[in-house]
DNA sequence: AATCTGACTGTTG
DNA sequence: CCAACAGCCAGAT
């Protein structure tokens, strides 16, 4: 099963390490966990990753679109807008601004926030089998 | 080792 | 903005 793999164990450890409130992208996590161009790839393994409490929501896909989320969309949805960001049907308003970089976790650099007001208040709540 | 799959992405039309 | 395509990658068969 995926998170045997040095890669895949990179990855989910920089899963855990988005804040409350930020967002990264799966290409941004694949370049961070070292293949720029495993966006795919970091997609399948947190599909397969049964880690309790990883913030597997705060990975979203580029652009702000929201990706997929074990097909409860839905729910990511709702997790994200619960942490303060502005998300419409399909992507995360100014998700630029709450762009994540591990860079200024190793750093003490501003913690700045999302410039967006979560105008938004979902309702969210169903889901689906898989 | 070969082939298929998909929580992706950038380019085209 | 949306759909179709074509690369790209790690995992599973």
């Amino acid at each position: 099963m995926a998170g045997d793999s040095a890669f895949a164990r990179r990855v989910l450890l920089i899963v855990g390490r988005i804040p409350t409130g930020r967002v990264a992208t799966y290409g941004d996590v694949a370049a961070w966990a070292g293949r720029p161009r495993a966006a795919r790839a970091v997609g399948n393994i947190l599909r397969e990753a049964r880690v309790p409490g990883l913030p597997y929501h705060r990975v979203i896909a580029a652009c702000g679109a929201l990706g997929g989320y074990g097909g409860q969309v839905p729910m990511k949805r709702a997790l994200l807008a619960a942490e303060g960001l502005a998300v419409t049907a399909r992507r995360v308003l100014g998700f630029e601004a709450a762009r994540w970089r591990p860079k200024e976790a190793g750093t003490k650099s501003h913690p700045k926030r999302a410039a967006v007001r979560p105008t938004t208040e979902l309702t969210a709540r169903h889901h689906r089998k898989s």
